[in-house]
DNA sequence: ACCTGAACACCGTTCAAGT
DNA sequence: ACCTGAACACCGTTCAAGT
């Protein structure tokens, strides 16, 4: 069964999520569509089953290191396992990560930021903020890598004189859209936010 | 054709996105499936007509006002756009917004962050995070509400020894996840970071 | 310029049957 | 327990033909 998402893996990470369909992963299989549906129950439980074996290579923190640090390094690597894994951020997008592995990687996270001196509320706000915002990055850098030049260049066509700032900044906006720095960037913000300016040194 | 996008857009509403197909779009206009593709390159660009249509509902920002007040006004708009209709924030998670009304959008958040006393590289930065920390936060909340009991209660099965944090929390967890107060705190801790606490009030 | 009919190359999944 | 064959009810899109 986990032949069937390594497999589904594989897929994935080759031809994308739209490649990964049940025929195109019985014939890899050497197998009949059907007799996949003998050992998951269909199609979406498959995609679950995946979402939580790619979580399965974070990294694990250490709870006795900076907190914000830490952070930092736990969710830039959740944000470099979806860039590497766009179908991973595509299925999370649609489906909610409930498996076991995104529990405990929860966990460690809320362990760091009591640890730190939040009180639950503010533990659990910080765990959903981190973790949309890491997605939502995600999701941005790499809708753009999909579909780049696919429509033209949308903004240069832009009227100078309904967005003059846009038009202006153009160059700039696009250079900004696709690096590790712009995101860094954000992600540094909410960690020094929750952890109230303390942890960002040694 | 934009009798076209309308009733795209009606669907999407109705039945979501999987129920938006070129054969259902076909039924409700009396037409055949393939007289839309005269009028629209394929189902791709029509997606990205409906995305572009839904944003010109959003309200615009009061130049004089405070920047703070504003950005929180305008970023929590774009999440009620989302929730209110969840094909929209399916199809921007899988395709960059570059229509017009995207780039007016942007226009005026740049306008909103360089006035504030912003240079134009953390206008940007700022700018590009908000948006993502909205997308991201919008389909979280979104692919909760879709799967909302579909798979048990996973995480009331939870070991308590390898989750014990979790496990305390749990109820709490679930009980932040869609709320408007957990998009707002993450919105308001960005606003402030990046307007450097001014203007958080009058 | 706009629409239709028929077809192509696909999907996920059910159902009955085989070993 | 595990797999197969054939079929169902769909997709988006191409192509040639009609008005």
């Amino acid at each position: 069964m986990s032949t069937i998402v390594d497999a589904s893996l594989r897929i994935a990470d080759a031809d994308g999520l739209e490649g990964l369909t049940m025929r195109r992963l019985a014939a890899d299989l050497s197998v009949t569509p059907m007799a996949i549906y003998h050992h998951v129950p269909g199609k979406d439980q498959l995609l679950d089953l995946m979402a939580d074996e790619s979580l399965k290579t974070l990294p694990g923190v250490d709870r006795s290191a900076d907190p914000a640090v830490e952070l930092r390094r736990l969710f830039t690597a959740m944000h470099r396992l979806y860039l590497a894994h766009p179908a991973l951020a595509q299925v999370m997008a649609q489906r909610p990560m409930e498996g076991p592995t995104a529990g405990l990687v929860g966990e460690e996270v809320l362990y760091v930021l009591t640890a730190a001196g939040l009180d639950d509320d503010a533990a659990i706000s910080a765990l959903i903020t981190l973790t949309t915002y890491t997605s939502g990055a995600s999701l941005y850098r790499l809708s753009r890598r999909r579909h780049v030049g696919a429509r033209g260049e949308p903004l240069a066509e832009i009227a100078a004189g309904t967005m003059p700032t846009v038009h202006r900044l153009r160059r700039k906006i696009n250079a900004a859209r696709d690096t590790d720095k712009q995101f860094t960037d954000g992600l540094t913000r909410l960690v020094d936010s929750y952890l109230g300016g303390r942890g960002s040194g040694p």
